[in-house]
DNA sequence: ATAGGGGTTCCATCTGCTGGAAGGTCAATA
DNA sequence: TATTGACCTTCCAGCAGATGGAACCCCTAT
């Protein structure tokens, strides 16, 4: 398989699956043209990498959980508190958007959002706020 | 004010403050021995752009909020646009995250997490979710 | 032969800083 | 006066995780 073929099956770009072979998560081998050609084990690793990804584990997370896998002695503990912590990082990070959306929903509102000047949302930016 | 005091008061460190005057979002003034010297209005900005980026405003938007804080004439319903511009983009953000949680909650509670190989998160990220 | 649709490499760019090296400045102290 | 130490300066590199583009090769069909 060509790169190009494997990027629709994987829905990965092109361009991505190059950086993964670059950053070694992939090893594709090389035809005489020096096309890459992807097995079947590589297209497969390559569609991890996308789920992976897509559940927003870090590069250095996948490179992990591709090495739990191929190695079928591992003890899912070692998976389950790669995944515990990225779920805290994910709650962290709602969390804080949170606020912030709490902050803004509340500054919009009270913004008449109109011609004339007066903006209770620079007012808040421009200094600190009170409660 | 040195660069050091306006750290302090701003909460900004020193090199995002370098960096700020870089991509021309301060211009302090500079004294004879080369050091920056912060005026009242760019202490009084450094802390809209501190207050701004905390609410996650890109650099961008702090740009045009600061251009729309320093024209007194301004309508405040082109700040309001840019403030329920971010704001969609939080949701979406939340939206996107609060799906990652849940798909990821769902796979950490099926795993046991013990010494055995067998573990559903690996099996997830290796085959396509059926439901 | 030529046009097109693949593929290849390499380098630059994006966001928003952050770290570090190499060096200048200033106030206080030994 | 010399020197320490805390400042400050510039510049260059790097982080994640790609993405865009230039310049070029390859292969098939017309």
């Amino acid at each position: 398989m060509n790169i190009g073929d494997v990027a629709s099956v994987s829905g990965l770009p092109a361009k991505t699956i190059r950086y993964y072979e670059d950053i070694g998560l992939v090893s594709p081998l090389r035809s005489a043209n020096g096309y890459r050609t992807f097995r079947e084990s590589d297209v497969h690793k390559l569609a991890f990498l996308g789920r992976a990804r897509a559940l927003g584990f870090t590069i250095e997370n996948c490179r992990n959980l591709l090495k739990l896998y191929a190695d079928t002695d591992r003890a899912s503990a070692e998976v389950k508190q790669i995944a515990e912590e990225h779920l805290q990082q994910i709650d962290h990070k709602i969390g804080e958007l949170t606020e912030m959306r709490a902050t803004l929903a509340h500054l919009v509102d009270a913004c008449a959002g109109d011609h004339r000047p007066n903006c209770p949302i620079l007012a808040d930016l421009a200094m600190a706020r009170q409660g």
